[in-house]
DNA sequence: CATAAACTACTATTTAACTAGTAGGTGAAC
DNA sequence: GTTCACCTACTAGTTAAATAGTAGTTTATG
């Protein structure tokens, strides 16, 4: 046996997300330029990049003329969950509400999120 | 280039620093046995992945008898800050203060933790 | 003091992640 | 229809992480 992959997305798969949760379909010369990281990577290594993705089924591609487009299949909701379950898990025994309380105390927070979490608390 | 050390820590050196978070110093015998890994690494596995954690300065060994104890060196509160901090800089432009607001707005809480997160914020 | 049990050091292998170059295909423009 | 810009497929190399075996050291113990 050896490394396994990865569970959940890496760095530069995440980067890539957010591009595309940004605005999709996108070909990847544009995700190229919508990417912010300091030394951009040659764009046949974003390539490479974009098709694993592809083949771990996190994207969808579409041909369109001579360039593929692509779209997230993943939400970034489903993503901020599972990292979230994976820190509870660890940390909190799988309570995520035991997260929250743990946050909230370590937390300092300002008189405005104080009374936005008030809020929220008296409809639940 | 190629691939870089990964931010924080992996799945299995975080199993181990939660062994050691519980009880240290430990020798990597007592690490192995205290591990609910399903298929418990070999014992020389578990060996070298120790030796490279306190290379990377996440362990600290002390010779007694003729075994090392080892004992955590990185906090578990500064690791968890750690993963939250790297979440919210992903998902809430770097506020952690939006994480919670997202959290408790998603998450169902029981009466219970409610009133518990009440009483947290009147603190406040 | 010999020996056995326990422990480590060293070596080695595999795969995922990362990086990027080269070659070749394809659509548009003239 | 030829050329050229753009895009992809293929190939390849590097490192971290994961796994584990072999050999050798060390400390109790009889």
């Amino acid at each position: 046996m050896a490394r396994p992959t990865q569970p959940g997305l890496t760095e530069n798969e995440l980067e890539v997300m957010k591009v595309l949760w940004k605005e999709h379909p996108l070909k990847v010369a544009s995700i190229l330029e919508a990417l912010d990281k300091k030394p951009k990577p040659a764009y046949t290594s974003l390539m490479t990049l974009v098709q694993t993705m592809e083949k771990k089924g996190y994207l969808k591609a579409i041909k369109e003329g001579k360039a593929y487009l692509y779209s997230p299949l993943l939400k970034q909701k489903r993503i901020i969950s599972d990292e979230l379950k994976r820190l509870s898990k660890h940390f909190f025994n799988g309570s995520q509400a035991e997260l929250i309380l743990n946050l909230v105390e370590e937390k300092q927070l300002s008189k405005n999120e104080i009374s936005k979490l008030r809020k929220l608390l008296e409809d639940e």
